[in-house]
DNA sequence: TAGATTGTTAATCGATTAACAATC
DNA sequence: TAGATTGTTAATCGATTAACAATC
């Protein structure tokens, strides 16, 4: 790698993109594909492709392109997609469940190995071949696991507490769905948010504001 | 407002923050505050939030600052949030479930009033008081209706022929969880995308990066 | 070799931050 | 009036785009 740590969000925030698309061409029995190409696919600039790649050094060969499998296959060491991290589900709630059903951890650099709820109602309760568990449970579970992230969907009332005890144990990443901001609190963690409401309110916004455009 | 509608997505996408704080000062019993007290609050720059604010008109008062109460209305009205915008779930699994049952609808500008599902047999199951119905009924759900958006919780091969048929019955604006592109193939519509995936993978690379950096 | 396309430098664009005059 | 804090202009910073020499 070129730079050692600064890349830009942007760029990150691309990378998982990226990958997939690399994904379908190679489906789709492609070898090689240029910059200009993939921009027009991905609706970004070829420019912006070139940049982004030169970031983690170069993959591509001038005149030809870039290898669709190696490329991938580099964005994805990049990503760290075949660490398998050990992750846990705190809270399974409607949406903890949906989450820990719904997404391919696998195929995301990822391996669910327990889930979590306070409330004692849902303990052994069967989500995906897990059980529930108390989170009376963490500490000796984390003992012997050692996750390396969870998932937190709680309410934001008890994000403090609940993220204070995973860090006790030794959690140090989180994706949050929950609104406690994890990093006021605890700034040396890893945090990717998920904010369902913000993104439904920017949907309201831009359905008021096209329609107020009309008029 | 002051510009028509020319304002850049990274302010909308920070309205709804500046809505939930503001509401959240309210119920601490904030009457007033200021850019530097409120910047502290969110992490944000003073500076930024009086250029956020101005986008939309002088919500201030110099050497006074902000009336809490009054901001968070003016943000309100700007983001449309009282108009309770009609939304349908087309998808209804494991997520599109726990999506219609986790959120608070009406708090962020819609009401959800039909889901839908192409496997008859979720047809009449109950969800918050919501009966599934087949996506075969979709038409004359919608001549009655006249829903304004979608919420797409399916697989992205469905995709292109769901949408299809929800614009062919009126509906413009989609909250899409999937990896279908919907502004390929409809240029004109609305879309807010929950890329759960890609998300997760990025938090991925950031657990992948942070542990690099320490070696 | 000639053509194609990268890697990289330079130019542009936009968003954030700083500064300060206006004004409550 | 004096102090505080906005609204707004100017400066800075960073990200995107354009250009082109390097090279396969």
């Amino acid at each position: 790698m070129k730079d050692e740590n600064n890349i830009s969000k942007s760029v990150i925030g691309r990378l998982p993109r990226y990958y997939r698309f690399l994904g379908m061409l190679l489906e789709e029995g492609y070898e090689r594909i240029s910059s200009s190409e993939l921009s027009k696919r991905m609706g970004l600039t070829a420019s912006q492709i070139r940049q982004d790649f030169n970031h983690f050094g170069g993959f591509g060969q001038q005149g030809y392109g870039y290898n669709v499998a190696q490329l991938r296959q580099n964005i994805g060491k990049i990503i760290g997609i075949d660490n398998y991290y050990k992750i846990i589900l705190v809270g399974a709630g409607n949406l903890g469940r949906a989450i820990a059903q719904h997404l391919n951890f696998q195929k995301k650099g990822f391996r669910l190995v327990g889930i979590f709820d306070s409330d004692e109602r849902l303990t052994g309760l069967d989500i995906n071949n897990l059980a529930v568990r108390s989170f009376d449970d963490i500490s000796s579970f984390c003992k012997n696991i050692k996750p390396d992230a969870a998932i937190l969907c709680i309410p934001e009332r008890a994000g403090k507490s609940v993220t204070e005890k995973l860090v006790s144990c030794g959690i140090t990443s989180f994706w949050n769905f929950s609104h406690y901001n994890i990093t006021d609190d605890f700034p040396d963690t890893i945090v990717e948010n998920v904010h369902l409401n913000d993104s439904l309110m920017t949907l309201c916004y831009n359905i008021t504001n096209s329609a107020e455009a009309k008029k």
